[in-house]
RNA sequence: GGCCCCGUAGCUCAGUGGAUAGAGCAACAGCCUUCUAAGCUGUGGGUCACACGUUCGAAUCGUGUCGGGGUCACCA
């Protein structure tokens, strides 16, 4: 039971005794106390004070002569300022609360809730290599399961791969046309990046063939689809819906370049897939249900074949689920996927992390369950996010203008080493250690500054400015991490297992805030769950490496003036270390002993 | 136009019903014989977009206005 829970029992125990009503949580608030008042939560007395009639003065000096004589070994003072009741946490629980923990590696996570949900995130299409906005989704959904794990939950992460579609087929047709039998091997080039080219390659000579036809006369919406490469794929998408012999090995040797590539970069930010699903075999599945919705008078056909769902009734428009010409759309595989996932996996729940942009399609995608009598529409959360855009604006990939992935995990990469190397604290380092710090730092970096802003708030990423080491960012939670280690090499940990000595000194402010701050961490963490939100944790992290170094630099460990002050300050050091790296653990960034 | 999201310090962001609205960056002033200065301490900087309402109390809730973005595709 954390302290704000405990204060709330106590509390409402002592209006039952003192006045004889039943009180709940909803009927006052309790607040940590604001720094320049005295005490450590504050009870917040307005709406009590309204219900029993009482001046506060005397409903808060009731309350705290209460809780000094019931709860003495939990509170050890109170005071009363207008309608606040302020309320002293004593030295023993304090103590006891980081004796108890201070080791405990688990501090944090809950028991296992029996529940499973599944969460799928990254989700790339095979056209084009990932970009800073796939960046932020890989981070938030990983992010969000390991929240969830931590949380007690069953947690399957899952992607589905956009492996078929019109936008595959430009590629191909790109390739074949002006591709003249290159190789991502022939040409030194990525997988995933040689493929992205031609989709570039497609929509310049697209373009092209707009503008002639344009000037030619033709208007512009129909040279739009008479443009002849525009044609050319459209028959590939059918003739790729119908098996067509040849295409279909092109379609698995450009697949092939672009997974290769995804898993070098997967690999390197650290996403990873308990499953993942083909688009190439759910559209399948949905393309039967689009089949038996049109059976049972869920769907209607059009004139050309089309087939519609009207969601009318529920405020949204007519749906296309499956063109004229019989291929698939976008939300035909979404269709088939879901109740596999669903009966699979015996899912309580299931997540998307997908853009914002698409939450119209996550409403449309929910109705459509709910039409087809599938019983866990509401099942189905859209954990959205806002997009990243560039100081120069949107980032468009059709036009190439995108800050690359793979390009600026480099370059962050490159600036920890830049800052590293400035520093000069690195030089017994071997080369192996070195790499895989700047890999920390860096990647730790782009992390926490993908995950530190509220998902569903869209950010502008300046690419001029290289992203911050100093201040509210990862290196600096990491660097207070690394400066923990050190004492503990420093002094060694042979103290650190007699609490016997230690929980008789008395506690200076600076202690106390550390380790009510460290008190703090199991609701942030059902916070960030309740809410699918990393950056509760990432907010967190960075406020407690904040308090630990002011604590760290007035009350140093060296300087303590007794063996127990000692080793109690090495105690809420080494609780610190372990609350950071399970904290940093959840938003996927890794600590370093040395930096 | 309908619906959805956002608007807090020069910039990037916390704070979502409680006390005098907080951090980081940038600026300025201090602090390295000491367990790591990627740090610490201090100063300056605010009409919480605006208006009205609900409330003992509003950055937070409601209504409206303005500004920014998204979406309403036989694109994915």
């Amino acid at each position: 039971m954390s302290f704000t829970h405990l204060i709330q029992s106590a509390v409402i125990k002592s209006l039952e005794e003192l006045y004889g009503q039943q009180f709940s949580d909803k009927d006052f608030q309790i607040n940590e106390t604001k720094p320049e008042f005295e005490g450590d939560y504050s009870i917040v007395l307005f709406a009590l004070v309204k219900k029993l009639k009482l001046s506060p003065q005397i409903l808060a000096k009731n309350i705290g002569d209460y809780l000094l004589q019931y709860s003495a070994d939990f509170i050890s003072g109170y005071n009363v300022i207008k309608a606040f009741l302020n309320l002293h946490i004593s030295e023993q629980t304090l103590q006891t609360f980081l004796a108890k923990n201070y080791n405990d590696v688990c501090f944090g996570k809950k028991q296992l809730n029996h529940k499973k949900v599944m969460v799928e995130y990254s989700s790339p299409n095979t056209n084009k290599p990932l970009h800073l906005g796939h960046l932020r989704n890989n981070f938030l959904g990983w992010s969000v399961a390991e929240i969830l794990k931590a949380n007690g939950y069953e947690v399957y992460k899952s992607s589905i791969v956009n492996d078929r579609g019109i936008h595959i087929c430009k590629s191909m047709i790109a390739w074949e046309e002006f591709g003249n039998g290159a190789t991502p091997e022939s040409t030194h080039t990525k997988g995933d990046h040689f493929v992205g080219d031609y989709y570039v390659k497609f929509n310049d000579e697209y373009k092209k063939e707009i503008k002639e036809l344009v000037d030619a006369g033709t208007p512009e919406k129909e040279a739009e689809k008479e443009a002849p490469i525009m044609k050319k794929t459209q028959q590939m998408l059918l003739d790729w819906e119908h098996g067509k012999p040849g295409l279909m090995e092109l379609w698995n040797k450009m697949n092939g370049w672009v997974y290769k590539g995804f898993d070098e970069t997967y690999k390197r930010i650290g996403s990873d897939f308990d499953k993942t699903f083909y688009e190439s075999q759910t559209y399948i599945l949905g393309k039967e249900f689009v089949k038996k919705g049109l059976e049972d008078g869920s769907f209607y056909e059009k004139d050309d074949g089309s087939v519609w769902i009207d969601l009318s009734d529920v405020g949204l428009d007519e749906k296309l689920l499956l063109r004229g010409d019989g291929t698939s759309v976008y939300i035909t595989q979404d269709i088939g996927l879901v109740k596999q996932k669903f009966e699979q996996y015996q899912l309580d729940e299931s997540l998307y992390v997908i853009g914002d942009e698409q939450i119209h399609h996550m409403k449309v995608l929910k109705e459509i369950v709910r039409k087809l009598g599938m019983p866990f529409a509401d099942n189905i959360l859209h954990v959205s996010y806002g997009m990243v855009e560039l100081t120069t604006g949107k980032m468009k990939s059709r036009e190439g203008t995108v800050v690359d992935a793979d390009d600026i995990v480099d370059e962050m990469i490159a600036t920890a080493r830049h800052h590293t190397e400035e520093l000069g604290k690195v030089k017994d380092f071997t080369e192996d250690e070195l790499r895989e710090l700047y890999e920390t730092l860096g990647m730790g970096a782009m992390k926490f500054y993908l995950l530190r802003v509220d998902p569903k708030k869209r950010m502008v990423f300046n690419p001029e400015e290289s992203i911050d080491f100093h201040g509210f960012t990862g290196p600096f939670i990491q660097y207070t991490y690394a400066r923990i280690q050190s004492i503990l090499r420093k002094i060694g940990e042979q103290d650190t297992n007699d609490k016997t000595q230690w929980t008789k000194e008395k506690l200076l402010p600076l202690e106390r805030q550390v380790i009510l701050f460290l008190e703090k961490y199991e609701n942030t963490v059902t916070q960030a769950a309740e809410e699918l939100n990393p950056s509760v944790i990432a907010n967190y992290a960075f406020h407690l490496a904040k308090t630990f170094n002011s604590f760290y630099v007035e009350l140093s460990v060296a300087n303590a003036e007794s063996e127990a002050k000692r080793s109690l300050r090495l105690h809420i050091s080494v609780m610190t270390a372990t609350v950071i790296k399970s904290a940093l653990q959840l938003l996927g960034i890794a600590v370093p002993e040395r930096m």
